[in-house]
DNA sequence: ATCCAGGTACCCA
DNA sequence: TGGGTACATGGA
């Protein structure tokens, strides 16, 4: 068992909140301790104040998994930063909620297949549902790890499987998407570790081929998976945060009275900048308890 | 019970 | 190119 003293830009570090926000499905709370399977290896982290103690992994391993060697304090200096320039105001109080409330809040690095499956999962369906539905999958395909816990399935176990089979585990319509995704990749192996050196709208139009990989998916994809700060995913609920608190005003016009993914998407990157992602998970984070939006902005300028 | 959820594929004009 | 709809399942 091992220490890291957090400090400086490494602090505010919330581990709870990291771990439970809905970018990943695979950490179970057990006591004062989060355990989890990185890379088919057991790890268990657990925080006290400015103190992370953990087992199974490596300090920078922690520091690349959690993107600790960002500044967290520098990241919403720069969404800040753009808000004004976007806008003109010295402050968007309405954002400044969702800071307060995610305060800690780190974007992880998961591993791009894990990510892709679990998003396939994760469509038209709830954080609860889609996490008990990712863990069937690892407790019937993955490998034994011990203790009752189960590495990420691999493209060859997924591949060509059943589809009945596959709904055993709660996929219901998504089995065939798992399935027929898994056969891509494992098709052709490298695909996931070469989008790295795509530019971003190419990756995204490669992981669009893909069954059950739709815009939504895709951008969780390289948010969560390949860590690309810019890319707001657009669910339903970050679609009835933004309208509500930007487009809601003077941009109701006649022509224009439903927006699309892309306008909202383009219009958030526009909005908070190179970390607009980030934006966009503390927005999620604080979906629940959002306070009636103020008016700072609207599209287009 | 009814509606909804980190959407996508497919069809149709 | 864009709008409507079916889809399996479980949570609230």
């Amino acid at each position: 068992m091992k220490s890291l003293y957090l400090t400086g830009d490494q602090l505010p570090f919330n581990l709870d909140l990291t771990l439970s926000c809905g970018q990943v499905f695979r950490w179970f709370r057990e006591g004062d301790w989060w355990n989890g399977v990185i890379n088919q290896k057991l790890v268990s982290i657990c925080q006290d104040g400015d103190i992370l103690t953990y087992t199974g992994w490596s300090e920078s391993e922690i520091i690349q998994y959690f993107n600790l060697h960002l500044s967290l304090p520098g990241i919403i200096s720069s969404i800040r930063r753009s808000i004004t320039t976007y806008s003109g105001l010295a402050c968007d109080p309405f954002f400044e909620y969702a800071i307060t409330a995610g305060q800690g809040l780190r974007i992880v690095k998961q591993d791009p297949w894990e990510t892709l499956i679990s998003f396939i999962c994760s469509q038209n369906s709830n954080i609860p549902a889609i996490t008990r539905r990712i863990n069937l999958l690892c407790e019937r395909y993955g490998s034994p790890i011990g203790d009752n816990k189960f590495g990420f399935p691999t493209p060859e176990a997924l591949a060509h499987l059943d589809c009945n089979l596959l709904r055993e585990c709660s996929t219901g319509y998504r089995a065939p998407y798992i399935s027929r995704t898994a056969a891509m990749v494992l098709q052709q192996p490298d695909m996931l570790t070469r989008l790295q050196d795509l530019s971003i709208s190419d990756a995204r139009k490669k992981l669009i081929e893909l069954p059950g990989v739709g815009p939504k998916v895709a951008d969780c994809i390289l948010l969560f998976g390949y860590n690309q700060m810019e890319i707001v995913p657009v669910d339903v609920w970050i679609r009835s945060i933004i309208t509500s608190a930007y487009f809601q005003s003077s941009l109701q016009t006649p022509s224009k009275n439903t927006w699309s993914y892309d306008d909202i998407s383009n219009f958030c990157r526009e909005y908070y900048g190179p970390y607009a992602g980030y934006a966009q998970q503390l927005l999620f984070a604080a979906r629940k308890d959002l306070p009636a939006p103020s008016l700072p902005a609207t599209p287009g300028g």
